[in-house]
DNA sequence: CGACTTGTTGAGAATTGTCAAGATGCGTGG
DNA sequence: CCACGCATCTTGACAATTCTCAACAAGTCG
């Protein structure tokens, strides 16, 4: 944790050197470099449950036994590598994926063309849609390297029984995602433009600082154009074309798959950006 | 129940003097003999928890005692007039409302405008959101005359402790919820034109179809061109254009605030709509 | 009757969508 | 180390759709 805080910290530096491209540090290969930082690596997490008990002990707080319970799981981990779809509409998969590293997206493929309808970081659990309604609605795919570990739904079922605080910690999840799908139904119905690619950007950025993977005003984050193309509705062109407006205000530099934002305060107030939809009690604003 | 399947099918015959408008019983009042199809009256249901119970019985099956737990709460049932938002943004309910008749709707209002992101029809429990995350992120509307009961959040609490296959029933009806928000992001986002205004009009139809408030291929909504609007995210003008086509093609016809389904599968065909994101099993497709 | 909601139409402005071509930078494999 | 393939980003021109404005018709409700 602390050692990226420091990476991005000096990546800044970099940074000022152009307003609008990334420089890299001589001697190193710059993706190599960036990805370090983008893939939100788990330095000083010893237990890589510790995302889900963090994220969960902010929804409610966990008692002792439900953390113990929790850390004393055999994570299996396992890669899974950019631009794959690991769960597959139609599907019914019998084990719910925990992200360990990496950023993940839902979307629905139509004859029309594709659409992203949600986010995931580390540690969402990304699948109970399919614990309790099984057959899966939608893709679930990588954005970049991911590393997840899977707990098989009857193991979900037994701690939610066992602990009704657990599964109501989830279904405040669920309630959550929910909230984030109606931004989303407002964010490509309503807003057009520059609001409507920044937006995503934001909720990204704010997900990622609740869990410290991310700081303000400077933030890295693995989004290509046809990423947001496919997240806001609007064609590549176009976002090509948002992206070097806000580029050019000084809000956020884009290359090669990267997106940096640059200053936090204009972003938001060009996206129209209010994290109350969030519900993310522990926030620091 | 039985009444109203055959004040449709008498409709019917109405309709069939005309395609494009509607004819109404001479001697009464045209809308008022509308509404009373519209509103969906409970007639043949001696307790209005019937609807909750109905639902929640195809999601998973009730226990003899959970179903007597929830027929034995005395409900007190509220009258909304059309148009009321009942529910605001940045409230703290403290109780859930159970529509019990009429149609509602969430939606969220900015700067730029409103926009509707979900309905909801008798037996849905449209609260929930404020139950385990407090604050509503969004407002409640009624669509046309509408009746919910209320139910003390502390209630609910109580329930789903004492009988947690209650608790993982509604966590499941939240699931269902985030799978049609899912879709609707899909709808303003990728779809344009008819099948945009096309879609939440199968949606609604399916949904009432499911609780045995509607049937095709004739069916009736209380959805005006600016309900629409909001909804799809299109101006007025443009909702009013597709549904002009739609009317044109046969498929609908629509006045003074009721829509009529005239051709079922040639609607579903124009909204390129495949009800399997509503998760309804017992769905006679 | 008069206020209000709902639906209709036309015309022009603005945005969004499409196509096509090319520039850049990275990773791979020779 | 270089060449190549690939994904990403950029640009221009044009077509199609969507948006806005404005005015008006029709129906409901008090």
């Amino acid at each position: 944790m602390y050692g990226m805080l420091n990476e991005c910290k000096s990546r800044k530096r970099f940074h000022s050197w152009s307003n609008l491209h990334i420089r890299f540090e001589p001697g190193l290969s710059a993706l190599h470099n960036i990805r370090a930082v983008v893939n939100y690596t788990l330095d000083g997490i010893s237990s890589m449950i510790d995302w889900l008990i963090r994220k969960l002990d902010q929804l409610g707080p966990l008692s002792e036994e439900e953390r113990r319970l929790l850390e004393a799981f055999p994570l299996e981990v396992r890669a899974i590598s950019p631009g794959h779809d690991f769960i597959r509409e139609g599907e019914r998969p019998s084990e719910c994926y925990l992200i360990v590293e990496g950023l993940v997206c839902r979307s629905k493929s139509k004859a029309v063309g594709r659409q992203i309808v949600s986010f995931h970081l580390p540690g969402d659990v990304i699948d109970l849609t399919s614990l309790l309604l099984g057959q899966m609605d939608h893709n679930v795919s990588a954005l970049n390297p991911v590393k997840v570990a899977a707990i098989p739904n009857a193991i979900l079922l037994d701690w939610m029984a066992r602990y009704p605080n657990l599964g109501r910690l989830f279904w405040r999840d669920t309630l959550i995602d929910a909230s984030i799908y109606r931004q989303w139904v407002l964010n490509v119905g309503l807003y057009s433009g520059y609001a409507r690619v920044a937006h995503p950007i934001c909720e990204l950025v704010t997900r990622l600082r609740v869990v410290g993977l991310a700081q303000v005003p400077f933030c890295i984050l693995p989004l290509t154009e046809v990423t947001l193309a496919d997240a806001t509705g609007l064609p590549i062109v176009h976002v090509n074309r948002a992206l070097l407006e806000l580029s050019s205000l000084g809000l956020i530099a884009h290359h090669n798959g990267v997106l940096t934002v640059l200053d936090w305060e204009g972003l938001k107030q060009a996206a129209d950006f209010d994290p109350a939809y969030l519900h993310q009690f522990a926030l620091a604003a």
